[in-house]
DNA sequence: CATATCGAATGAATCGTTTTATCACGCTGA
DNA sequence: TCAGCGTGATAAAACGATTCATTCGATATG
């Protein structure tokens, strides 16, 4: 049954029989136009220590001091359903990762953007330094809002303001790399299960899929490219159509590992064998896709980094550091597994 | 280049005319006991509205008020190396589910807990109303020092302090299915691969394993339960070690999956088939267990569930309300999937 | 008519720091 | 003796909200 309020900077002032101005002086960083005595600086340590004293961090922020944390916000989705998700999972780590080398705390704002009016205050009312976006859809207005009221912004993913610091993968190359290698095997039926269609990492990687059908002359049907989300769900259903078409494509480019897992799971299903019948590829690596019976092949993106580096470029901002290049663009590569081979045809 | 400071409660007042206190009244719940006339409290809304006003949090929580934010601190590791662990994260899950429901927000305190004296301030700055702490060493003294300072606290897993919020598994109950099944199949020589030595979930399936044994009439041989890590390196030489003993187990009990994972891993590299040549059971059910090529045996517990039961004990705590019982204690179950068989020998 | 009551609104203290502007004091040099 | 000057230390004003205690009229009561 101690006191229950804790011991404040006063509280040691008093017992130290100085001033609270001057313990303040000692305990902080210690302005150096400002001097104190060495007996003064030793007696007030002491007493700091003898009394357990821990500085409050809500008054300190309220002075305007840095709160030394950084604050994650998921612009499609709440926090609980946005965790679950193994690419924000992924970024989350490695923002993890960063925020702790340099000191940092992370608070997750768990109730989604939901547009400047209704949710900017939320990130305007001192809770965090500064914020890091996560999967900003491109009609949201984050960027916009934060940059107006001055909030330091970092978004993972792409961003239409300019001036806003971001991070990224380098999607067209991803793509490329995912058609290449089905066009190389001989592919010439290929569709695209797209992903939600205001994500501009999705809208990216359909855009160039298209492009590049017709950069290899393959027929771009329209019945091959279907929309238009992340989620497995959906994903069988679509998958499950397009394969049920009287002329199936014989390779599925996939907007993420999500919907490509979910392919291969309607594949079977309707007896087709992959990649025996069905060549599919994905795009993030999650790491089911390695342990996968039949390893899923796929464009790696490496979201752990993304992370951490998105983490790092707040926080240099907030400490008056050069942030560096920005949007910062990760190259993407290829991994190969056992979900794709030549189509049976051939 | 709007104005840098945000507008606070006092330009919201000026503006409309009246007193700070008043319009605070009208802003913030209205206490009961002060009254303000339509016409004034109508006034304030538009102005504070048009003004775009936000409170700030951080004013307000100095005066004491709540912040509406959960802290998450990991008692073994600091946050990088804890949200990767898939146990960790699947309760991280549960945490952010029960908050967003609940109106909070959850910080990531990165730094471990490193004992009362160095660790005790970051968490009595005000920072969070309550704390959660997960995976809670048996030598930690977390526990007491947060009840001391009178931090609300709930501690997922087990804890020895009388009084403290908590939420487990029942390990027992657990290893007793593991080994249930293990012996139910034939299984004569039964090895455990032991968890972190010093965390009491680790400890109660130890010594339950060893209690099964005897229970079940079979040789405790000393060389057959190798400790003390839920790593998958360590994990890993240990069942090597374990495999390539001269008289070797059949089946082995593992602390957690991760462990199981390694294990299985260890015998194929040894030539041995799984679940041919040995069962492997393993605890936790991650979600990489189910995909497995053959499926892993394992024991489930209600991760999600448990983490979201310890957030909203807290938040029941915070806000007055009954947290309930306590130790919340949920069952595992045993789910039977591909690698365990009988002995070969039999 | 004096007084109690009530509705409406507010001044000022408070929370725990940081920081600016000021002060007291002893000492030096003129 | 006095101006000037470091040195050490401090009083007090922020920061932005909450809230107790109080005020001020106007109306109701005796």
């Amino acid at each position: 049954m101690r006191q229950s309020r804790s011991v404040s900077l006063r509280d040691v002032a008093e017992r130290a029989g100085i001033g609270v101005a001057t313990a303040s002086t000692v305990l902080n960083g210690s302005r150096s136009n400002i001097r104190v005595s060495d007996a003064t600086r030793a007696r007030v340590l002491e007493v700091a220590r003898e009394m357990d004293y821990q500085p409050n961090a809500i008054a300190r922020a309220l002075k305007g001091q840095p709160t030394k944390t950084l604050g994650v916000l998921f612009g499609v989705e709440g926090a609980t359903v946005a965790v679950a998700n193994s690419y924000v999972f992924t970024v989350w780590q490695g923002i993890i990762a960063s925020a702790e080398a340099a000191g940092y705390n992370v608070t997750v704002f768990t109730e989604m953007w939901r547009g400047a009016a209704r949710s900017s205050g939320m990130l305007r009312d001192g809770r965090a330094d500064g914020i890091i976006a996560i999967a900003v859809t491109t009609d949201s207005d984050i960027a916009t809002s934060l940059v107006e009221v001055r909030i330091p912004l970092v978004v993972i993913g792409s961003v239409h303001g300019g001036g806003v610091l971001s991070v990224d993968t380098d999607n067209v190359r991803g793509t490329e790399l995912a058609m290449t290698h089905l066009v190389g095997l001989g592919h010439t039926r290929i569709a695209h299960l797209a992903g939600r269609p205001n994500l501009s990492s999705a809208i990216e990687r359909r855009v160039v899929f298209h492009r590049e059908l017709i950069r290899a002359g393959l027929p771009d049907l329209p019945e091959f490219t279907l929309p238009g989300s992340f989620e497995p769900g959906p994903g069988y259903d679509y998958a499950r159509r397009l394969l049920s078409l009287p002329s199936r494509p014989t390779a599925i480019f996939a907007a993420n590992d999500t919907l490509a897992l979910a392919a291969i799971e309607a594949a079977k299903d309707l007896g087709l064998s992959v990649p025996g019948d069905l060549s599919v590829v994905g795009f993030d690596d999650r790491p089911i896709a390695a342990v996968l019976s039949a390893g899923l092949t796929t464009v790696r993106q490496p979201l752990m980094e993304i992370g951490a580096t998105g983490a790092e470029m707040l926080i240099s901002q907030l400490e008056g550091r050069d942030p560096g290049p920005t949007p910062r663009i990760f190259e993407p590569n290829l991994v190969i597994r056992h979900s794709t081979a030549p189509p049976r045809a051939l």
